[in-house]
DNA sequence: GGGGCTTTGTCTTTTGAGTGGAAAAAGTTC
DNA sequence: GAACTTTTTCCACTCAAAAGACAAAGCCCC
């Protein structure tokens, strides 16, 4: 099997990237942005072209004289995302600028182990396949996952919500599959990539980005890079203490955030203001479904039940008191909240920054915007087409 | 005024760091570390001796052909170190390889103002100067003071605890006053470059250093250098919530957690229990001294008075409770504590490392050691001396 | 103490990446 | 269509770095 190309040297690297980022470019242009001399860029362009990475597209407009010839990264280039979550799957392909062009999700049980869960995703991929998404090679695959992952070794390593997954080879199993680069990450750590590449977080190089969902956790960008940790368990905030003396958690601890406003928690308060009659609505709700979720408070405080505003006012309470110490502590550029309650809009958003803004370091909050995914569903896919397509554009 | 003496490129840069962390090598010891060839080494090696930064020091054993030169660096190499605390000025030189040749410690309130403190300090270095271990050029110079830098700028911004620094331009008057490079951090980012440099975080990447004052602050290191977050505040975690019906703090918020363990809170307490007839022990370290700092509290922990330990024993609680957060949010691969309660020793140590390893996740800590300072006062020079010779070891 | 072998340092040669000038090619403006 | 611009290609030249050759220095063993 051909293997796939990948750029010889880091003039041809950053070239790739650039087109990549900033969308096809006469030859000219890109002589302007990178310090090379004409020749040289011609030469490195020339081998990009012959490698099938690169190729023309006609004349850009004259800028007073001679015409001068565009180059776009092949649009044949295929990148590969699968985002597994605790309860669905998500499996997009992007072109070589991280264009999504097919995505498609499905419900899906994490816990029903690896080999099933993967099996299920490549399935998907197939679809896209059988769409014509991908008409020769895929150039690289990067694989969101539930938990810890060591990045390292690409296998997710003692998952508390991954039953049957712990250090399942991943990366080497969809590699051999694919035939094709493969890296593995955390999926919140995907869903930052994803919003550093194309939603809010473009041109911040520092940033937390809070996910809560099932589980709530926390992407780290230092200097446009993920922040992984030394055991890869960075930003695993969902265990953090609120109060000694709050509800106890699944990890046996009492008063973690996750205990506060965890999808489990939200599931719980949402029953017993159903239970206890504080609110009609969410009753109704429990008796059309047979059980609440988080989704229902939010359909709930849409629709202005009292209960549900006060359920969410009460999380993002707790979530900007965890937040504010990370505040003080990290000084980022840009904070992101994302995940299922991010539906929650404004009402969550309100209540955290009126926490973190009080409560945090007055240098730190300065200039500190706290805003919503603007990628919802797609973050995380995005993130992955990202995170291997800087592996492939890069040398060796 | 010559100029001081910078690597060409980056083969020499890393030469000079290369002798700096290892001390002097063989001509051929460096061959085998760097990837050059041995006429490029010699002619890099013979441009440092020119430079006057590297010097021939006699030949190395044999390995059995022919003995090979030893080099080293020059040892007319100077870096000067300004420690500014809240309380006291500590300066020190350096030689080339961070040693300290000389270190001197002085009581001094930083609330004198810029000029006051500054001219202290140059008085001070004058003193080393006349003990000789000047005999030339400084080769730079690093400034910490307590509060937050504006790194790029060279300038305190806004810190708390000193009146007259705001945007008072260090860097620049301390350049011109010894027509050396300056560059000027936070004390607390310092202590932990020193800690990097010499102290127990030699082989780590990645880890935090709480110091606990008269102020509480942490030092961030991701990937071997000084995270400063985007605004440069990057680690103040002093009014970081433990709980929300606390202590009442300076800044306005309750339960910060400088209200329950900074040095105001520690004398607050220790006076409550000399007052209360709780502790004998205090209440006669009070009658001969007029007042209680948290020094007297450690003395009298040290002597057994159990009200003394309880206080330190609730301190090291909220610190733990404030670390183990943070440790599951950086998951670091060491946690130094530092600071004048690290006199508190062990039973400090104790309780932190208790509440740490039962409420961070355990992936984080795992393997995470979390030890007391091993340079105590020295951390700040020689993470200042650190601080400047990496600046002054690079390109341009 | 002398021959054979290894290591080290220096000098020369070779390689290869990259630069900058000139001219050809393609376009615009008047 | 003439004069000026911009872009591209070609080519000679520069410079950094590696490779190779060689001599000096040193070990080991007989």
């Amino acid at each position: 099997m051909r293997m796939t190309a990948r750029p010889q040297n880091v003039h041809q690297a950053r070239l790739l990237r650039l087109l990549r980022d900033e969308g096809p470019r006469s030859r000219a242009e890109l002589g302007d942005v990178v310090r090379l001399s004409r020749s040289k860029l011609a030469v490195e362009l020339d081998r990009l072209v012959e490698l099938g990475l690169v190729e023309g597209a006609g004349l850009a407009a004259s800028r007073g004289g001679r015409r001068s010839g565009i180059v776009r990264l092949s649009p044949r280039l295929r990148f590969v995302a699968f985002d597994i979550g605790a309860t669905s799957i998500d499996v997009a392909v992007t072109d070589g600028e991280l264009e999504v062009l097919g995505h498609v999700n499905e419900p899906c049980d994490v816990r029903q182990g690896a080999t099933v869960v993967l099996d299920r995703a490549l399935d998907l991929l197939g679809k896209l396949r059988d769409q014509g998404l991908i008409d020769g090679q895929v150039h690289g695959t990067g694989i969101g996952v539930p938990g810890p992952v060591s990045f390292r070794d690409g296998m997710p390593v003692v998952p508390p919500i991954m039953p049957g997954w712990d250090r399942f080879p991943v990366r080497d199993a969809i590699g051999q599959e694919l035939g094709c680069p493969v890296l593995v990450d955390n999926d919140v750590n995907l869903m930052a990539l994803g919003e550093l590449t194309s939603g809010v977080a473009r041109s911040v190089d520092d940033f937390l980005l809070v996910k809560i969902g099932t589980g709530i956790g926390c992407g780290i960008v230092v200097d446009g890079a993920i922040y992984r940790g030394v055991s890869g368990s960075a930003g695993d905030i969902g265990h953090i203490r609120v109060d000694d003396d709050g509800p106890v958690c699944a990890c046996g601890n009492a008063g973690c955030l996750e205990a506060y406003f965890g999808g489990a928690a939200l599931a719980r308060d949402a029953a017993a203001a159903a239970a206890s009659g504080e609110s009609a609505h969410l009753a109704a709700l429990l008796e059309t479904h047979g059980e609440l979720t988080g989704e229902h408070v939010s359909i709930a405080a849409a629709a202005g039940d009292p209960a549900s505003v006060r359920i969410i006012r009460e999380g993002g309470r707790h979530v900007g008191q965890v937040l504010a110490g990370l505040v003080s502590f990290f000084n980022p550029g840009l904070v992101i909240i994302a995940g299922g309650v991010a539906g929650l809009g404004h009402t969550l958003l309100a209540e955290i920054r009126s926490v973190v803004y009080r409560r945090s370091a007055p240098l730190a909050t300065g200039n500190l915007p706290i805003v919503l995914s603007e990628l919802a569903g797609a973050a995380g896919v995005v993130g992955g087409a990202r995170l291997i397509s800087d592996h492939v554009f890069s040398t060796a």
